[in-house]
DNA sequence: CGTACGGTTGAGTCGCGTCAAGCATGGTGG
DNA sequence: CCACCATGCTTGACGCGACTCAACCGTACG
């Protein structure tokens, strides 16, 4: 652990950055990230944010590659008059974005949904990295690819899809990705602390009319929710929403 | 021109390659790619399609990097009930999508607007040329990250702004686009190929409502359009539309 | 001259937003 | 222990922005 420094305040205890790093492993930008330190030194600490705070604020500058190791977050855009848009629900093991690694100043915010534990690798560094081989190169071009298809995906959702439609679609890629996640991969029970002003701000929707879509597929059977947790029961049903849509190939190269 | 192949059907006339090529050096990309030919060969050719014909379709195997060096055309995704989301208007100089390097498959269609003039370099081979010094490499994650940002862009306008809203921000940031690509950097009207049915499919809107807010715009004299030609008469109007949205930071820097 | 395509305009409808009130929960302090 | 409050979920009434359907117009083209 000599890598890791510890000066700054609110860093988390060394078991949890144990953990964090542990977990890093296992996707496929840090892995090659923290393989790469055999021969290039690459900073990174970790930290701690508590639920509903602001972990990064649009325009700020930042040195650091931001990568969330537990729990949840929202990356978000605002205008001025309040109105917020959600560009990306950020799961454990997943970058904020890819800009960090090339861009001074971040185009976004970021906050924290539930408690986080956020590891930040040195932006100067990882852009060396970059050159060493083609191991962090295409684990890069992986997140990169990754962070566009699903803004493709988000933005024929909100262009095209009514409210059923897009909460369908965002319940199905949601449990998929969580599923991708954990050795059960059929997993049909989810923590689930998005509050539904979240889903009104990643849908294009006013909570409201989230409240009473969610009322729909609730009394139809499709989906429970309930203290802080999501159980899928009807997925055909959200897929057969969804489905009518789609070319040809099946829901999961499109979810 | 020893590096152009000429075996496919549909090639453009010599003097148009040697257009396209003088053209594609001043692109931050290709520029790059080019220069790196001293110490790699990239295979490359040009072809043309013209005006509402479809380049590449959604699904299909790609060996290319295409390049839109002559034209207008639209990156699109369409689910099986004929909707249509546009995801980017592509103009000249423009990659078609920075996902075109790293994917086989390419995730989106690709239609000509008018006539264009597309270069296409071979894939594996740009791959290649990232490797052998910074200068590639940059020039990609320049292509990526002002993708990510405009994706971002367009999110939050689907998601969160009106139908004025929506077309306000569009027409300034397509007059800035195109008055970057060239010397005088002040044009107010510009050749204008998109019919009101590709506009709608931009906004996630119907071309109808598109005809109206224009019919709008038109009457209170912010912009003129006619015979394939759009006037920005009153940017400040437009910019007033957008500009109560938008937190401190001037327009320039978000559309 | 007929046809095709895209733009324009009107009437009516509906999905979603707005406003407003009520409810459940959990935390706090007296 | 219970008032008190904050937060988030739920529900109803009503209005508006955008969609649908339909007709008409102008231009280009064979």
């Amino acid at each position: 652990m000599t890598h890791l420094s510890q000066d700054h305040t609110d860093l988390a205890s060394q078991s949890e950055i144990r953990c964090a790093t542990c977990f890093l492993r296992q996707s496929g930008f840090c892995g090659a990230l923290l393989d790469a330190r055999s021969r290039l030194p690459i900073r990174q600490d970790s930290r701690t944010t508590g639920a509903g705070e602001t972990i990064c604020f649009e325009g700020d500058p930042s040195e650091y590659v931001c990568i969330l190791c537990h729990g949840w977050a929202v990356r978000s855009k605002q205008i001025a008059d309040g109105r917020r848009q959600i560009l990306s629900v950020l799961l454990p093991g997943e970058m904020f974005s890819s800009m960090m690694i090339f861009e001074e100043n971040i185009s976004f915010s970021v906050q924290a949904v539930t408690d986080v534990l956020v590891t930040r690798f040195n932006r100067a560094d990882v852009k060396s990295a970059l050159m060493i081989g083609p191991a962090v190169l295409h684990a890069v071009a992986d997140v990169c690819i990754t962070e566009l298809r699903e803004a493709d995906q988000l933005l024929i959702c909100l262009g095209r899809c009514n409210a059923e439609e897009r909460m369908a679609r965002f319940f199905l890629s949601l449990s998929r990705r969580l599923n991708s996640h954990r050795v059960n991969h059929h997993q049909r029970r989810h923590r689930f602390p998005l509050r539904q002003q979240d889903l009104a701000d990643i849908m294009g929707l006013t909570p409201i009319h989230i409240n009473r879509v969610i009322g729909r597929f609730r009394r139809a059977k499709y989906i429970e929710m309930s203290s802080g947790y999501l159980t899928i029961i009807n997925k055909a049903a959200l897929e057969r929403i969804c489905r009518c849509q789609f070319k040809d190939r099946g829901l999961a190269k499109i979810l």
